[in-house]
DNA sequence: AAAGTATGCTACGTATTTCGTAGCGGACTA
DNA sequence: TAGTCCGCTACGAAATACGTAGCATACTTT
């Protein structure tokens, strides 16, 4: 027979709720990328849909609420922005682009 | 009518097309969540799956492939671990531990 | 004022991804 | 030889993402 496994781990060793957390969030089709581009500037609902492949629109708006929720981002007159804490998560991920390079330097995608 | 948007857009300014693939990698459910749960021990099949809130095996089959096939992860007789890169990968990301914890008491889920 | 255009966003049917469970074939053990 | 563990797969169901049409609002243009 299966093992049946416990259904809720008490988390691992490698504690920290938080980071869970995170992953859930980032973990997330479209959710990395939409912050990614806004990095580098503000932008509207159908800005944003065009630098990210025109991904569809209800898609977007769920994940703009999502991201509002965290407060990660924020709407303004002039589009969508990153909060403060958005910017800060932008920041630690920054070193992810000079990564990317690398990988794909020896992996050749 | 609907403003049509190019099926395909040419990559916006924020250049870089390695991380986009980055982003395809780890903003998929689990991926991260599996690295990170290697980066502090090798684990079996099981031992995984049940750090990973015992996530179906289906999936993490699939994960492993995945992340074996970018050359994140390899496999041992003593169990999964992750290889040069996959750990420089969690280097880069460790700093979201530390933000992970602000953003948790600033926003408190 | 009427018509055109652009915006943010929603509805809704379809496609893809993830889940949960059962269980197979192999290895090792009693 | 039967029991138990392992990595892994099959497969139907649930959740998520997609694509398209189009609404309501606002601002321009004629």
């Amino acid at each position: 027979m299966t093992t049946p496994l416990p259904k809720k781990s008490v988390r691992g060793s490698s504690s920290g709720v938080a980071i869970m957390a995170v992953f859930d969030l980032l973990g997330r089709k479209w959710n990395m990328r939409i912050m990614w581009e806004l990095n580098s500037s503000y932008l509207s609902f159908r800005g944003l849909q065009e630098r990210c492949d025109g991904m569809s629109p209800s898609v977007l708006n769920t994940r703009i609420k999502q991201l509002t929720e965290a407060e990660l981002v924020f709407t303004t007159s002039e589009g969508y922005k990153l909060t403060e804490l958005g910017l800060s998560l932008m920041n630690t991920l920054d070193p992810l682009r000079e990564w990317a390079a690398e990988w794909e330097e020896k992996v050749a995608k």
